[in-house]
DNA sequence: GGACATACCAAACGTTCGTTCGCTAATCTG
DNA sequence: CAGATTAGCGAACGAACGTTTGGTATGTCC
């Protein structure tokens, strides 16, 4: 009935996914994981420890999932980009969530990194598009930054619009 | 140099909007006026009916904006749909930001209200996709729910595509 | 079996939070 | 001009916050 660093980080993840980083306290944490307060630091250092934490392991899976065939043809690699894309959304709901809408509370030096992170993601979607606007397979009218943005902002919604059934 | 409520409200959205609710503390938001937190007082009875206010008011806003031609085509009446919500988000950024994501700092009874609205002017847009398919102006695949869902993503995002120029 | 590490509790620390209170100075009203 | 209202200050309240500290069990390892 002991617990590690990673159950904190996961209970933390789901916590600041629900209510936010600023509304979870240390305590209502440790409730989560039948602790107090206090003994979470026997785990990690902070309480930005954990969003850090969280908000990284999030970059990181979407990072891996941007790994996409080289050879293949752009509407095959599209379709790589946004099936990966949702495979991380719907199988990490938490640190997702945390990613995407509370890395806005990390202090400066992390939230940097986040959003550069964020940006050369984007940035391979974007060249995906532009690839197949210049192979001739997309339309030519295609702008492949906003593509790019209208595609990602309709995946990142999935919780609306995705019915498992 | 005297302010009022509005002052004191349209401030409140602004720092809810940038920094988010739980993060905005009564003596910055004072500050942000030229005033102590507890003067603030003198204007509003609690710091959740100023989030209440931005809310609701970002409601409003939309469902004005809901209220569209009825004798027109499916296609007309969705351009000015999406002309109309777009509108409202260029220019009340700030109510906005904080109506789609601070809504779940309100308490139930207030939350239940504004997810109501929401939804209710989601259903104005699934209404007027499924007239399209209905009478054959839009494609007879295109499911209304889903569409709408598309769309309203992607005009929510339009701080991260539009651009002026 | 004695030293050490782990996992946690219980109490307390200093700070910040939302909010209240008594007050002052200025402005309006009759 | 007397009286009432208004906008704001400054100090204080109790509660909650993140975090530290000292201690207690329960193991593990030489």
């Amino acid at each position: 009935m002991t617990h590690t660093r990673s159950d904190v980080i996961r209970a933390a993840g789901r916590l600041f996914a629900e209510r936010g980083y600023h509304a979870t306290s240390m305590r209502a944490l440790g409730r989560e994981l039948g602790l107090l307060g206090s003994s979470l630091y026997a785990h990690i250092s902070s309480k930005e420890e954990l969003l850090v934490a969280v908000v990284e392991e999030g970059a990181r899976l979407f990072q891996e999932a941007a790994a996409v065939p080289e050879g293949a043809t752009a509407e095959e690699r599209l379709r790589s980009l946004m099936r990966g894309h949702l495979e991380v959304m719907l199988e990490n709901p938490h640190q997702v969530r945390t990613f995407l809408s509370e890395a806005r509370s990390l202090d400066d030096p992390h939230r940097a990194r986040i959003i550069a992170a964020r940006d050369q993601y984007e940035a391979v979607f974007r060249a995906v598009v532009g690839q197949g606007v210049a192979d001739g397979s997309f339309r030519p009218e295609v702008d492949a930054k906003t593509s790019s943005i209208f595609i990602l902002s309709t995946l990142n919604a999935v919780d609306r619009w995705y019915d498992p059934h």
